[in-house]
RNA sequence: CGGGGUGUAGCGCAGUUGGUAGCGCACGUGGUUUGGGACCAUGGGGCCGGAAGUUCGAGUCUUCUCACCCCGACCA
C-alpha cells in the first residue's frame, strides 16, 4: 500500500524507538530547539503558534465561564511559600531560589514560582471582605519553574508555560461546582479542539495536589500506551483560607472562611498532540489548533500562470482558513515531506494540468487520501475537509485508546497486561494506599484516576483481594 | 539522584602506532530542473565540550570538570 510507505527517512519509526521518534518529530517539525539553558527549551514559531491557538480557545472558554485574567509576581518570598504546610512540602524540593539582588544578599530569599496558590491567597486575603466580594474568578497565563531532574521537550521542562485558574467562593458547594465545571471545560476543550479523548475522574489521595482536599483530572493515552495527565482541577476546601486567613463577612454578619479551587493546563498538551495523533511521517495536527490549515504548493511554478493561480487560490482560501503558499525553489516532493512532518492538515497542489481543467488536488495529512476538486467549489470542499479531519482524528484517537484499555482482576493478570500490552488498565481497588503502593512497586503503574463512570469489574481489590470500593484507571505515566 | 551512553562544521559521522582535521547532508553563488526529499559547477564554514597535565608535538594519552541523550526513582 503506497499510503503505508515511509516517506520521510529522517524520522525514526514509532515502533522502533518511540522516544527517539518523539524527539525527531519535535525537531523536524521545528517546534522546539534545545537551548543553552539546562532543562529549558526554545519554543520556535511553529510550536508557539500551536500554543497561541490553544491559549486563544481556552481563554475564550474561561471568559465565557466568568473568569478574568490577572498577573501575579513571578517571585514568592520564602515566608509566604511556607504558610500552607502540605503545599510547601510538596513543592519545596523543586523550587529555584533567588538569593541575591545584584551583589547584595537578600534578607529573605525569593523562590521563582512553581505555582501561584500562595500569591493568590495572599492577595485574596486583602481584597475579600464581604460575601459581596465573592466569588473571585481569576486566571493567569504565565510560566512557572520547577527544578526537574530530567526533562523532555513539552512533557517536562524546568520552565513551562501554562494557565492557572484560582477562585474563591462563599460555600463548599460552590467551590465543588467550580472544580467540576473547569474539569469539564478542559475535557471538552481536549475533545473538541485537540481531538484527544480523555477519562475524567478523581485522583487518589496519594496522587492529589499538595494542599488540596480533592484533585480531579483528565487522563489521556499516548500512542505508546503511556498515560498523560492532561489537566487538573483542585478543590482546596478552606485549607488555604485558614492558612492565609481569607475570611469574609457573610449575610448573617458572621466571619467565614472562603472555599477555593485551582486548575491548570500547560504546554505539555503540545506533547500530547504529538503523541496522540502523530505518525511515522511526523506531526498530524487537528485543524482547530494547526497554525497552518492548508498549504498551497504550486507545481512547475516557473511555468506561466501557475504562481498567479496559486496566489489567487491562497487569497480565496485565506478568508476561510489559515493558509500559506510555499513558492520557494525547493522541489515539490521536498515540500510535500516538509509539510507532512509539520502536520499541516490539508495540502493543495496546483499545476499546469490542473489549471487546464480548472481543478486542484487536495491531500489529507491524516489518511494521505487525494481528492480532485473543481476550483469553483474550493471553499466548500476545504471547509468540509477540515471538519472531516478534525472529526476523524478524534474518532481514530478514541479507537486507539479503547483498543489499549484493558481490565485486570488479579495482580498477575495486571502485571502481564501492563508489560506485554501497555495501556490503561481498569481494575478494582479497596481504597487502601498500601495496595496502591504495592501495585506501583510490582508493576510500575500508578493510579491515574477514579473515573466518574464506574464499572464493576470484580468485587475484590485487584491487589489484596479485600472488598473493592472503586474501579480505577491504572497506567504507566509520563 | 542511581545505571548506561555520547560530546569533532548547523545536523549526522570518520579520524590508524600522537605529526597540525576530513566525508555526507545542510548553507552561499551560477546554471539546468520542478506532479513524492533533483542535478552539474563552484565557494564559505572548525581553539576537535571545557580546564589542567604528559610530550618537541595532543582530536588521539592521563586527571578533573561540564553538558546532553536513554533507562529507572520524582513531578504537569
Amino acid at each position: 500500500m503506497a499510503n503505508d510507505k515511509k516517506l520521510v527517512e529522517e524520522i525514526t519509526s514509532m515502533n522502533v524507538d518511540f522516544a527517539q521518534w518523539y524527539t525527531d518529530v519535535v525537531k523536524k517539525a521545528e517546534l522546539v530547539e534545545y537551548s543553552s539553558v539546562r532543562g529549558c527549551m526554545i519554543i520556535r514559531p511553529y510550536g508557539y503558534a500551536i500554543w497561541e491557538n490553544i491559549q486563544k480557545d481556552l481563554d475564550a472558554r474561561f471568559k465565557a465561564t466568568g473568569h478574568e485574567n490577572v498577573y501575579m509576581p513571578m517571585f514568592i518570598p520564602e515566608s509566604l511559600l511556607q504558610k500552607e504546610k502540605e503545599h510547601v512540602e510538596g513543592f519545596a524540593p523543586e523550587v529555584a531560589w533567588v538569593t541575591h539582588g545584584g551583589a547584595e544578599k537578600l534578607t529573605e530569599k525569593l523562590c521563582v514560582r512553581p505555582t501561584s496558590e500562595t500569591l493568590f491567597c495572599d492577595h485574596y486575603a486583602n481584597i475579600i471582605h464581604s460575601y459581596r466580594d465573592l466569588p473571585k474568578l481569576y486566571n493567569q497565563w504565565c510560566s512557572v519553574v520547577r527544578w526537574e531532574k530530567t526533562t523532555r521537550p513539552f512533557l517536562r521542562t524546568m520552565e513551562f508555560l501554562w494557565q492557572e485558574g484560582h477562585t474563591a467562593h462563599a460555600t463548599a458547594e460552590e467551590a465543588q461546582e467550580e472544580t467540576i465545571k473547569m474539569l469539564n471545560v478542559y475535557a471538552n476543550f481536549c475533545e473538541e479542539v485537540l481531538a484527544i479523548p480523555v477519562v475524567k475522574g478523581r485522583k487518589t489521595d496519594k496522587e492529589k495536589f499538595a494542599g488540596a482536599k480533592a484533585t480531579y483530572t483528565i487522563e489521556s493515552l499516548m500512542h505508546d500506551g503511556k498515560a498523560l495527565q492532561s489537566g487538573t482541577s483542585h478543590n482546596f476546601g478552606d485549607g488555604f483560607a485558614h492558612a492565609f486567613d481569607i475570611q469574609y463577612t457573610d449575610k448573617d454578619n458572621q466571619l467565614k472562611y472562603v472555599h477555593q479551587t485551582s486548575w491548570g493546563m500547560t504546554t505539555r498538551m503540545i506533547g500530547a498532540l504529538i503523541m496522540v495523533h502523530g505518525d511515522d511521517s511526523g506531526l498530524v495536527l487537528p485543524p482547530m489548533v494547526a497554525p497552518l490549515q492548508v498549504v498551497v504548493i504550486p507545481i512547475a511554478q516557473h511555468k506561466e500562470g501557475v504562481l498567479e493561480k496559486a496566489n489567487e487560490i491562497k487569497e480565496r482560501l485565506s478568508r476561510i482558513a489559515r493558509v500559506k503558499i510555499d513558492d520557494s525553489d525547493k522541489m515539490p516532493g521536498w515540500k510535500f515531506s516538509e509539510y507532512e512532518m509539520k502536520g499541516v492538515p490539508v495540502r493543495l497542489e496546483i499545476g499546469p494540468k490542473d489549471i487546464e481543467k480548472n481543478q486542484a488536488v487536495l491531500v489529507r495529512r491524516d489518511s494521505r487520501e487525494k481528492l480532485i476538486v473543481s476550483l469553483d467549489e474550493l471553499e466548500e470542499k476545504v471547509t468540509e475537509l477540515l471538519k472531516d479531519i478534525q472529526k476523524g482524528l478524534l474518532e481514530k484517537a478514541r479507537a486507539l485508546r479503547d483498543s489499549k484499555t484493558y481490565r485486570a482482576v488479579t495482580l498477575d493478570e495486571f502485571e502481564k497486561t501492563i508489560n506485554e500490552t501497555p495501556g490503561f488498565i481498569k481494575a478494582m481497588w479497596c481504597g487502601d494506599q498500601k495496595c496502591e503502593d504495592m501495585i506501583k512497586e510490582k508493576t510500575g503503574a500508578t493510579s491515574r484516576c477514579i473515573p466518574f463512570e464506574q464499572e464493576n469489574i470484580s468485587d475484590k481489590c485487584v491487589c489484596c483481594g479485600g472488598k473493592a470500593e472503586k474501579m480505577v484507571f491504572w497506567g504507566k505515566a509520563y
